[in-house]
DNA sequence: TATAGGCTGTGACATATGTCACCAATTGTT
DNA sequence: AACAATTGGTGACATATGTCACAGCCTATA
């Protein structure tokens, strides 16, 4: 999987020219296949990935027992990194390469000067919080305020736009380990979806009505 | 309540003289009684508050029931009408103030002269940013990865440390309506608590050992 | 003093989710 | 083809939380 200074520029062309150059001057475009850790909790943060093809997922883990936080798509960074690497905190998050993914990869001591030199540079990190403490506020909304069964349609949903798909290929088990619960129980809430004609099962993917 | 220049001024102090001086110029100390709102979700941000004596309190809502997400004590400022007022968009959560207070209120048009003249104001930012997210995320781990008890001893040696308190006073009814539970629940999980030694509960109020 | 309001405690019952155990069907590997 | 691994389905049972109803106690108010 090759990618040309062409597409890093364009997913970058939000942050303008001198600083595009600046930030391209300063980091490397790495390809990674899927599965790799890219950020561990408790690890100081070493770089700060922007996604250019590909995707991220960002994950907390508490015993055997996971949970998804939300996805990084292209043109998007990691603000956990950006914020840690600021304050030379270590990582509260974990980070893994949901698919096979070519990240541009800014070394954490960089991120200073170019927050200094470059005001712009801060657009970005402003717009990824808004985006995550978002994610975040409504990830806890619906973990209160609603039962699993909207969650599970709002998450089918949402992977189905993430992974451009529909049906989705996933798993029960896949489903249950990001969204930290029980295989059973999915296996049960699915088949009440079904009954509300929400969704189709098919034997390998979810059809999303 | 009054309070001077001075006190002000000490709250700010991380952000530098100059700095500080600017948004002075720029903002108003405002006292405001408990309970009033000043932030509404949905609503465009018009004004930033800095905390510079009492508290505030942030918190989502859906029908009758509230859930408590964090608060901004002393120093801090409220990370979601920075980022709203940025981008100009509606806030996603509630804030109130949680006991009499004094704010130094920005307003919302005033940020992006403020970020682009100082740099150095971006740290508040990067500051906030910090401890919200893991504000949230330490919520979102409690929700899936533990059950009410202890995010609800979690909850008391938190409310201790912020009223700088203890014995907490603080009836069960509030405390359901801080987690987004019932008052029963409440009531029995105190007493689980109180029979594993990690509270005392007194006729108005609960001691944490 | 009597009454109202607020708070805590409790039991009964309901619902949502989790665990265990097992089975059947499908897919992957040798 | 045979076997192993994976996946979905299901029942039984357990636990955590939510709702309803009520009682008792304490405080505030008229």
């Amino acid at each position: 999987m090759m990618v040309s200074n062409e597409i890093v520029k364009q997913q970058l062309a939000f942050l303008g020219k001198e600083l595009t150059s600046k930030i391209l001057e300063v980091s490397s475009v790495v390809e990674f296949e899927k599965d790799i850790e890219i950020l561990k909790e408790g690890q100081y943060v070493k770089v700060i990935p922007i996604v250019i093809k590909g995707l991220l997922k960002v994950f907390t883990r508490q015993e055997d027992k996971e949970l998804l936080l939300y996805y990084i798509k292209p043109s998007e960074s990691c603000i956990m990194s950006f914020s840690a690497s600021i304050s030379n905190d270590k990582s509260t998050v974990y980070a893994k390469t949901a698919e096979s993914s070519i990240l541009l990869i800014i070394p954490a001591d960089k991120i200073e000067m170019l927050t200094k030199l470059y005001p712009e540079f801060n657009t970005l990190f402003h717009q990824q919080f808004k985006v995550r403490y978002n994610d975040l506020l409504d990830t806890i909304n619906q973990l209160v305020f609603t039962n699993l069964d909207q969650r599970l349609y709002h998450f089918l949903k949402e992977t189905s736009i993430i992974r451009k798909e529909n049906p989705v290929h996933i798993s029960h088990r896949e489903i249950a380990n990001e969204l930290g619960t029980a295989r059973e129980v999915i296996t049960r809430v699915m088949k009440k979806l079904e009954k509300e004609y929400k969704v189709v099962q098919n034997s390998d993917s979810i059809k999303i009505l």
